[in-house]
DNA sequence: CGTGAAAATTTGCGGAT
DNA sequence: ATCCGCAAATTTTCACG
């Protein structure tokens, strides 16, 4: 587990700002060569260091208004219960991310839906359809920030 | 409120996969000219509807192995209270992604830090060193799965 | 890590439907 | 109002030192 390069972390925090900012742009602010922020982008792509780039939507104005955390408490909490819900409920169309977590629940579900009888209709229609759910807790989401994580030197 | 485009859709569909396709790329799997996606991006972008690209960043190797998802209640849940510790916490090196809600708490917070010790350490030490924090409650993250939202022509 | 050159992409403008 | 072709400017990419 050999600690992440310094000139890693400068590419890393300057390119976190915008996916689609040039080489060129990149390698202006850190101080190398385009060639230089080309070979350590590369080579953080095909360690997984960098999973992928993606697009930041609001997706209000793709008609899903509203967002929701909902905490569900599978039964029994085995592995296959866990894994057939966690792929499951990814796949579902309302769903943008999953929890796996400790504590009083074992998912934490986000959904974006198009208004508030669509996640009343997916909770109590989509949701409890599953046997395995023990109990479920929506929290309706006001402001949701995505912070880029800090990478400091 | 128009509906956005079937074209738009489709362009962000496709787009959504990886932030850096080149439009060419892009226009090919939608049928369309590099020229013609080159302006409904451009136009995306005005209109807000993509606020940005980011990078989808292993966070472990970046010797951030520990994520937990932290519930807050803040007293009293006054406009000032929320967007004072909201603000206060969204600046916090350890945050990640901060949800304003409904519920049981007020706060979601999602921190990502070194091992079980950080997070220990954020808890009792820096984030109820502010005084509005009534109760807290930390869960630890086992797996977290982003989800591309669906768009549907 | 850098240089240099070739290949590919982005971008602005004018024009067609 | 939408979409496209074209060509210049820029960027990506690779062989080599």
């Amino acid at each position: 587990m050999p600690d992440i390069g310094d000139l890693d972390r400068a590419i890393l925090r300057a390119w976190q700002t915008d996916a689609r900012r040039s080489l060129r742009d990149l390698a202006a602010e850190v101080g190398v060569s385009a060639t230089t922020v080309h070979d350590r982008a590369r080579a953080l792509r095909r360690r997984g260091v960098v999973r992928g780039t993606s697009l930041d939507l609001d997706l209000a104005q793709l008609g899903r208004g509203v967002q929701a955390l909902i905490a569900v408490r599978i039964r029994p909490p085995s592995r296959s219960s866990i894994e057939g819900f966690r792929d499951w409920v990814s796949d579902l169309p309302e769903t943008v991310g999953v929890f796996v977590t400790s504590g009083r629940s074992d998912f934490i579900v986000h959904v974006a839906v198009a208004d508030n009888d669509a996640l009343y209709a997916f909770v109590i229609d989509r949701l409890t359809a599953r046997a395995e759910i023990a109990d479920v807790e929506t929290s309706v989401i006001y402001e949701h920030r995505r912070v880029p994580p800090r990478l400091d030197p």
